[in-house]
DNA sequence: CCCAATCTTGATGATTTCTTGATACCTTCG
DNA sequence: CGAAGGTATCAAGAAATCATCAAGATTGGG
């Protein structure tokens, strides 16, 4: 049967959360996944499409606040933090890392569904696909895949990180600097050859004529973009 | 002048906290507005147009939950509850109301901020951009696009900056030196020519006839002027 | 440790943009 | 009419920016 009730991800290592939470929860009002570490969270995130994300922090592999980083790479999906410290600096992290919310445990489990309930209402009122497809080009964030006319096209990981910025940025000019500082960090701000370079391997890549772009343009003088249909 | 800051409204009729908050929050990253009372918030919500709304419970004239349900009839404006009352119900109520975040007084200024950046982040990546439409004319200043007749129309960089600059003060002359010192800087202050040319190319790109300039007009004597709708 | 993939840097030629000078224009006023 | 002051346009050299190839350096996996 096709349900369709809201789909909770729980990021937890410790059994016995995952007993209360699964208790507390699994009424027939949300259909739950989980997973037990980092690498599995990252997995379950793409293959079972959650609208909300419980993730504790103290997972066994990495670092809780990482995991909010790779996922913000390429979901928007709402993530609350259930976490045991209750150190302001652990929640300034997490939070500007990309998560929505943050509970220091222990909590009511009433306070927990009213906060699920605020995340799955904007989930649920803005539902973006994290595919982009422009032209004959289509890039998949979640898979890390880009596609164009169905062929899929590798490409290394700097690659990879500098299209990804275009194309979520798709129509905007992003100067030479701000691309630099997203992805080479700022000690590379005033070497833009680099960057030439990366998005010269690009377009031999994925452009038709690599000497007459349509997808990656130059803004000379200023920076790159990537230029969507109009 | 038109300053961009994110606008926050505090409601809050202890004087204790009000000051508490300015003294957190007035470091020239936010603009500062407040209410004492419910009414006074639901006018301010309307007319001081904020980007978040911290909203404490506890006020003398109406329920604070009330004041949520409200402003959620006509606005998605995040809400951060900030309150005294740490009763589960309490909190299940107002994020039920429609409130985004919930923080129990005592908090620290860090997580606040934080948290105010989460709602930030959110209102702001579905915000509208600026696009100065004039006539035919459209300068999207995000994409850094011109548009004349829907036909996109590609300027260089100097050609770029006098646009904004004369569009930006649409209807207003500017003076040569005005000019000059904006865009080339003071060691240009007596140079009109080089001015003289980029007008003059900008006219080629933009106008119909570029002889009978209906945008960038010639102030003869004084300098130039971006002519909206006569 | 070695290999292969990737990243970084250097060199070179192509392209775009900037600046300047020459020249023609237009309007005003004597 | 003709001169003067401010203005517009064209074109060419100078300067800045950009694309590309390829050779070293680095990295990570086996």
């Amino acid at each position: 049967m096709g349900n369709n009730l809201p789909r909770l991800l729980i990021v937890d290592d410790e059994p016995a959360i995952q007993r209360f939470l699964h208790t507390a929860l699994d009424n027939d009002e949300f259909s739950l996944h989980q997973a037990e570490n980092g690498h599995a969270a990252l997995t379950a995130a793409v293959a079972s499409k959650p609208d909300v994300i419980l993730l504790d922090l103290g997972l066994p592999d990495m670092d809780g606040v990482e995991v909010i980083r790779r996922i913000r790479q390429w979901s928007q999906v709402p993530i609350i933090v259930l976490s045991v410290r209750d150190r302001e600096d652990d929640k300034v992290k997490a939070l500007d890392a990309g998560a929505d919310d943050y509970l220091t445990k222990p909590f009511g489990v009433g306070e927990l569904l009213a906060r699920i309930r605020v995340a799955l209402r904007r989930s649920l009122q803005q539902a973006p696909e994290p595919v982009y497809r422009i032209d004959e080009l289509e890039v998949d964030l979640a898979r890390r895949r880009v596609l164009m006319r169905g062929e899929e096209i590798s490409l290394t990981p700097t690659e990879y990180d500098v299209l990804r910025l275009l194309v979520a940025n798709a129509g905007k000019v992003l100067t030479h600097r701000q691309i630099l500082k997203q992805i080479w960090g700022s000690a590379y701000l005033e070497q833009p050859h680099i960057l030439r370079v990366n998005v010269s391997n690009l377009r031999h890549k994925l452009e038709k004529d690599a000497s007459r772009p349509c997808y990656i343009v130059t803004e000379s003088g200023v920076g790159y973009r990537f230029k969507g249909q109009s």
